[in-house]
DNA sequence: GCTTGACTCTGACGTTACGTAATAGCTCAC
DNA sequence: GTGAGCTATTACGTAACGTCAGAGTCAAGC
């Protein structure tokens, strides 16, 4: 298939299958003679999840960190793109709620407070990362994600990033021995501690933040900047490193 | 209120509201004397329409002009964006429809066409639109646009642009007068013979495109440019013509 | 009164994801 | 061969802010 005859099919502009192209996001199985771009089925099973990523407003940069890894695990994508737009079906009926309780409010049927007016305009946030911010704080999640916000004293932060990303570094430099190995469950401590830093989680918390560190792309994606597969090692050692530490 | 009390109740940024301002889309009810920025209930109010509209796609340029139109109806607009989130919210069922065929495809399960792939992915049109379209054609609804593509032809295209935009004028000069009047029908007389140059419409058909004019912000937005209560007075000639001639 | 952290302002550059347009080559049915 | 439709590359422009710098304001606490 040609650039019309995918646009058309899709949806999308022949322009934004140039874009996709240009920046590596999606390319054409082979071009003609001419030029000519041409898509083969999987670039089409390739676009629709660069579609589901952007529908879910991803930035192009990340879906192509994400869908181009090797480790691109479609099934799970699929899944969690379907649970994603669940939770945005969510937020999208809190939106007609407050609509329809405005329009009662306008004709004088209703009382309304102020914050009720913009219920269910925030969509900024996946629900993995709500859900972790929730059960650790915006902290722990920033940390994970390795986006620490300049908040006050950005000497002391920039510490804190730096001493992050030496961790990052010496977990990834381990990452395809044994998590339970001695080197890894020393620099899972570390990581441990780092954390304990920001506040008092349980051990249960810290195993289950390692999963949601694989669960969820973007936090998978972060991690992964430091090491393929770093992600993975990490909920291992994780796990390990809360299991020996509970009993 | 000020902007950062407002940013934080709403969920959107300080530079947003500063944005906004500047734009002169939402312009805060007065300033400090420091030149603090002090938001109102009013103020408030105004800003939930302008998310809503933006929720639905439009531009700030275009949300500006139907907002601060003195013919703005806040309550028909609450229903307007009411509707247009149920339609947004059909295709968010049909693209988690699209997810869970595709999970059960990636499984083996079904069988799925390439088009079946990206169904619901285009939300590039308010329902009033597509409705429109598909009663009347493209080249009706983009002439009541304002809005003629570059399709073929482009001095043909000009030229209808000018006439359209000459009747447009004619219209605008007697919109203060009786629609059944003389010289109103003599001029939705031309127009209804201009569209009838696209196509063949009933007189039921002109006479429920006038009512569209007026029930679609885009359009009346459109229309409007050419003189303030433009699209009303021009849903009251065309149901005058309609009327008149089917008799 | 002074200090300090939080809040505020303006100005301005940068970013993202294309849309639009120009120019020219390619394809294929008539 | 012709011409309409399709294709390419190049490149500028746009919308809607995000980010940052530098400086003023406010109010609680000392």
């Amino acid at each position: 298939m040609k650039v019309k005859e995918v646009a058309d099919l899709v949806g999308i502009s022949v322009r934004t299958l140039h874009h996709y192209d240009a920046i590596g996001l999606l390319v054409p199985d082979h071009t003609t003679e001419a030029g000519y771009r041409v898509y083969s089925p999987a670039n089409l099973e390739r676009l629709q999840q660069i579609l589901f990523f952007r529908e879910l407003g991803f930035p192009l940069k990340d879906i192509q960190a994400i869908v181009t890894r090797p480790t691109f695990d479609r099934l799970k994508a699929l899944e969690q793109h379907q649970q994603m737009l669940r939770a945005k079906r969510h937020h999208l009926d809190e939106l007609l709620q407050t609509v329809a309780r405005t329009i009662q409010h306008a004709k004088g049927e209703i009382e309304m407070s102020t914050a009720e007016q913009f219920k269910g305009f925030d969509f900024s946030h996946n629900p993995y990362e709500q859900e972790a911010r929730q059960r650790w704080g915006d902290e722990v999640v920033d940390a994970s994600n390795a986006k620490l916000k300049a908040v006050t004293e950005q000497g002391k932060m920039q510490a804190l990033q730096d001493e992050m990303n030496a961790l990052y570094r010496d977990l990834a430099a381990v990452r395809h021995s044994d998590p339970a190995s001695e080197a890894a469950q020393a620099a899972i401590g570390r990581w441990y501690l780092l954390l304990q830093r920001m506040g008092n989680y349980s051990l249960d918390a810290f195993k289950g933040l390692g999963q949601m560190y694989v669960d969820d792309v973007r936090f998978t994606q972060n991690i992964d900047q430091f090491g393929e597969g770093l992600a993975v090692f990490m909920r291992d050692a994780m796990a390990v490193y809360a299991d020996h530490h509970s009993s």
